[in-house]
DNA sequence: CTACGTTCAGAAAACCTTTTCGGTGAGTTT
DNA sequence: AAACTCACCGAAAAGGTTTTCTGAACGTAG
């Protein structure tokens, strides 16, 4: 690092002169192969250090086809699904191999389209697709030179590979806690309609409450993702159905309008009533009081499945298709659990 | 698109095969070069589109020495400050010359410099480097032979350039609107007292309050960025200064904390007693009852400024050094003024 | 008709690394 | 001593683009 003058970057020929070989010789011992005396090789690599050598990847990656690079296009406005999901690819790309171009398509196909191009002419080696809904998007199609895989937003074309969270399991984790709660009487809060992330969680609790024999309480509760919601439905909820014991929520956010609602009713939490949510979202569930049991995405797995899904196609492995799923894990807080 | 057999990339060789001319000529036409006589531009142009040909960057860096690429190193963990960042310099970047390698060291130096030393070896352009606290980080030195703008967090090294937000003039705004508001008995809670943007937000506090002949009411309160010690800290203040109108906080989460006390305490939010923020995180100032005013700190601009300057450093213009501050911006909802 | 200038096209070098293939020298076998 | 094997090294090509320089064709002026 002390002589890295900027005028000219220390190339193979440098090491190869200070090592006293060519250059063909000095490529051969750096990457390990053999026809290199070790004596030879030796001198080479000390060479390198000394002059603080990397490889042009440039230069490599014309040579390879490989550049050693993947894109990330995603339209997720706020990160707070990508963030997870890069952390997790970065984890499976490893040491470092793997550089990853971030590219945000807002929610435009345009941008999207765009940003494509751009990311396929830099020939990137793969691509992986994050969206912010658990709804199957637009397929990109096949003319894409390049493995893609589709992340927490599959893909609607079911010959491309996507990686979504399994949000029926989630559901049904959700209500087997509750139930392992000694809770009998629950009510099921949740997002827009619209959302494939709420039909598969209502479906499985309703199946999980099936399967324990018992019954929801009150109707399946649809409506948008927020506190105010959360706090409106629980009112009614408990107005009418004053003997619930648990109010399962859609999303951390409801959560915390049905804590709330609970405070505000002089219900308390978790004794009288226990409550829930999904997607562990730290800033809503450790900061409520008490704080929030939620179901975790395990985001961060599904981007590191995500990227070895990419490597994998790379190495010529057939990844296949399809949609596979990951499961969710169960973070217990003391909104369910009295704390002791 | 149609046509983009995986099999090779369609190359400069080809148009110029396909225009009846050579790579030289080719290469000209594309470029907007002269020497090139109009007829024959038109049918390299014409040849290009037909086999929709793209450049390949990488060659195209090997010769320039530029890659077209800048690195984003951060080590903010949730991405909150790291995404609208990341998405202003994509303005700034604009018509998609430039992708941005986005890279998480997850607040490990360790991995910072490995990451750095990646980015450096991919031989990117230029370098913003984004921490998760306004405090001085320390510098990447000076031995780095592009670019380097720190943005959010500030560098300890003055002769590097920084972007951080003015959070010193952020506190005066806020205490300049409930003002404004005619409050004039106002405390303050805040973070961490180790966090300049505590210590900051404080000093544009104390700074306005004595332009409008007021005293702060109680103590200065540091603690942490929790709804709890929001909540806890309101409860003290109510109690013992039972006539304050205004309670800033030193976060959207410390104002959902007082937010709830007040509630608590049968304090009506505005008309008792204002509260407001900083930060303007949506997801928790929109979902409090009421509404949370909070002051932006413009992340986006800043991101978009940081681009711009590693832009001109590129260009060889002097981008001097120091740290440059970003205006914050008042977003006024219902707890600060009543709705109609 | 010669000298010169202008316009445009192409050949070749350059960027840096990897890989193939040919070659040198030493040692071994017949 | 000749033929052969083996270990090792280097020359050169390849990858795709840009740029410089040379050169050809043509027109114009003397």
């Amino acid at each position: 690092m002390a002589r890295s003058e900027p005028g000219r970057a220390v190339t193979l020929t440098d090491v190869a002169r200070l090592a006293g070989v060519s250059v063909a010789t000095a490529s051969k011992a750096l990457n390990g192969r053999d026809q290199v005396k070790d004596s030879t090789r030796q001198r080479v690599v000390e060479a390198a250090e000394r002059l603080s050598f990397t490889p042009n990847p440039l230069a490599r990656g014309l040579l390879a086809g490989r550049t050693g690079t993947v894109g990330l296009l995603t339209s997720d406005l706020e990160g707070r699904f990508v963030i997870p999901i890069l952390m997790g690819a970065e984890d499976a790309f490893g040491a470092g191999q793997v550089n990853v171009f971030l590219c945000d398509a807002r929610g435009d196909t345009i941008r999207e389209q765009y940003h494509l191009r751009a990311l396929l002419s830099r020939r990137v080696d793969g691509l992986i697709v994050v969206g912010r809904q658990t709804d199957p998007r637009p397929s990109l199609g096949h003319a894409i030179p390049v493995p893609v895989v589709y992340a927490y937003a599959p893909s609607d074309d079911p010959s491309d590979l996507s990686i979504t969270p399994d949000n029926v399991s989630a559901g049904r984790l959700a209500v087997e806690h509750l139930v392992a709660c000694g809770r009998t009487r629950i009510a099921h809060i949740t997002g827009e309609r619209a959302y494939a992330a709420a039909r598969d969680r209502a479906d499985g609790v309703q199946a999980a409450l099936h399967a324990a024999g018992l019954e929801l309480v009150g109707d399946m509760m649809y409506s948008e993702w927020s506190e105010r919601w959360g706090r409106d439905a629980a009112a009614v909820l408990l107005a009418r159905h004053p003997e619930i014991d648990a109010v399962l929520c859609g999303s951390d956010q409801i959560s915390r309008g049905a804590l709330d609602t609970a405070r505000d009713l002089g219900r308390t939490v978790p004794d009288d009533v226990a409550v829930m949510g999904f997607d562990n979202w730290e800033v809503l569930t450790t900061n409520a009081r008490p704080e929030l049991t939620s179901i975790d995405a395990n985001l961060q797995q599904l981007g590191r499945t995500a990227a070895q899904r990419v490597f994998a196609a790379l190495d010529g492995v057939d990844i296949g298709s399809g949609t596979e799923y990951v499961a969710g894990r169960l973070v217990i807080r003391g909104s369910t659990v009295a704390r002791r």
